[in-house]
DNA sequence: TCGGCGGGGATTGTTGACAATCTTGTCGCC
DNA sequence: GGCGACAAGATTGTCAACAATCCCCGCCGA
């Protein structure tokens, strides 16, 4: 979906649009606020064309939206959209697990464990930031064995459409408690080679994120 | 994935862009030839600016590959990477099915099986033609029941990568013969409200086309 | 006081020119 | 005759200026 971009890294057009990206993924312009190209420009100290070059790429991620005339704007996903792209999110690590229970080498396995085993540390230390953090490595490290260039790119575009609600729902009282048992069901079926068990496992586990979406706007959701 | 574009339509950027879209997928400009900038402008009379934001824009895509100082090429698809896309249209795909079979109103339902009867007809007339064009009827009437936004244009942008090897599969002897029944499935379970079913009889559907993408390679595949 | 109507400022859209880079063809040397 | 360096041409990268558009604000009349 998203072009190789390993070609121009170092650019002036690759660092303002990486800057950017990074700013609006970090929180620092948020849902709707409006993108102005003379600040832009100022910020990575680069050319108009470079900044409209930069915006035009992260609209087509989908984290920045183009309207003629009227400038851009970060764009705001509504709750709904968040469900649809978690949605699809689901499926799609689904085929991600599966394949990577496929492929998943002595060593990997391993890795995975590991990461298990830290993940039950965390939770039992009440440690929900380190948490957090294990799961990105898990979810990154499954998506590594599995191998699958396309699979990969839209779940990595997805995911920067979702940062804002994703980081809400870490601070979800209890996900961690409902998530940890989902994961090692993960693990323990990747670490089989159950190519089936590890989709349906990283489905169920997604679904209950859907879940927890949902529950995040009927108690007073995003701004 | 993609962004709304809606709003520019009509406007020389949207033109040069759409354009050379429909250019490229209708196999005007082969895989990994060259899209001169100079040549773009003349064809669309637009300025080097507007062919530049439609040739990134499409590059988002997937269907062209920037590379610095070297230009815009029409991208190359390899059999893997076909693979690998028509695995993610699968498993997005399903949900698409499954979620048309929880939203179809009778209506639809009605034009699914026509649909059916039509594809019945055209295999057993041997309009092999009609039949395809039938299929693409189909997926798109089912995307459309489903109503999933960010579902469908991942979809649509995933085939717009494999026109080419769309259209060789199509010339497939005995192809209609095999996904006749697949589609069949499709419609009956979406008609019976069945997501679970619906879902799965996509996915085996698609996953005979992959088969069928991998045996076309081995039998002297694309140039 | 409220609603329509310009005017001015800000912002984006577009163009053409210039600079940097790559590709190709040729020449000279080994 | 083959190989590498060089130069010319072609192509893309970047920029700054100009034109078009929109939005907000104050003004006027009902």
């Amino acid at each position: 979906m998203l072009p190789d971009r390993e070609k121009d890294r170092g650019t002036a057009a690759a660092q303002a649009r990486d800057g950017l990206r990074e700013a609006i993924l970090r929180g620092e312009y948020l849902p709707g606020e409006r993108l102005v190209e003379a600040q832009l420009i100022e910020r990575f100290s680069a050319s108009r064309f470079t900044v409209r070059a930069a915006l035009q790429d992260l609209a087509g991620e989908g984290l920045v939206q183009m309207e003629r005339n009227r400038g851009a704007h970060v764009r705001k996903v509504s709750l709904e959209e968040a469900v649809e792209i978690t949605e699809v999110r689901m499926v799609v690590e689904g085929l991600i697990a599966a394949r990577a229970a496929e492929r998943v080498t002595g060593e990997q396995a391993a890795e995975l464990s590991e990461i298990g085993r830290l993940m039950r540390a965390a939770v039992a230390d009440g440690e929900y930031r380190a948490y957090s953090d294990l799961n990105q490595r898990l979810h990154a490290l499954i998506r590594r064995i599995a191998g699958h260039g396309t699979a990969d790119r839209i779940v990595e575009t997805l995911r920067g459409q979702l940062v804002r609600h994703q980081f809400m729902l870490s601070l979800l009282p209890g996900r961690p408690q409902t998530s940890l048992p989902q994961h090692e069901r993960i693990i323990a079926a990747i670490g089989q080679r159950d190519a089936k068990g590890a989709e349906n496992a990283m489905r169920e586990h997604i679904a209950s994120v859907i879940e927890a979406l949902r529950s995040i706007d009927s108690l007073g959701g995003p701004a």
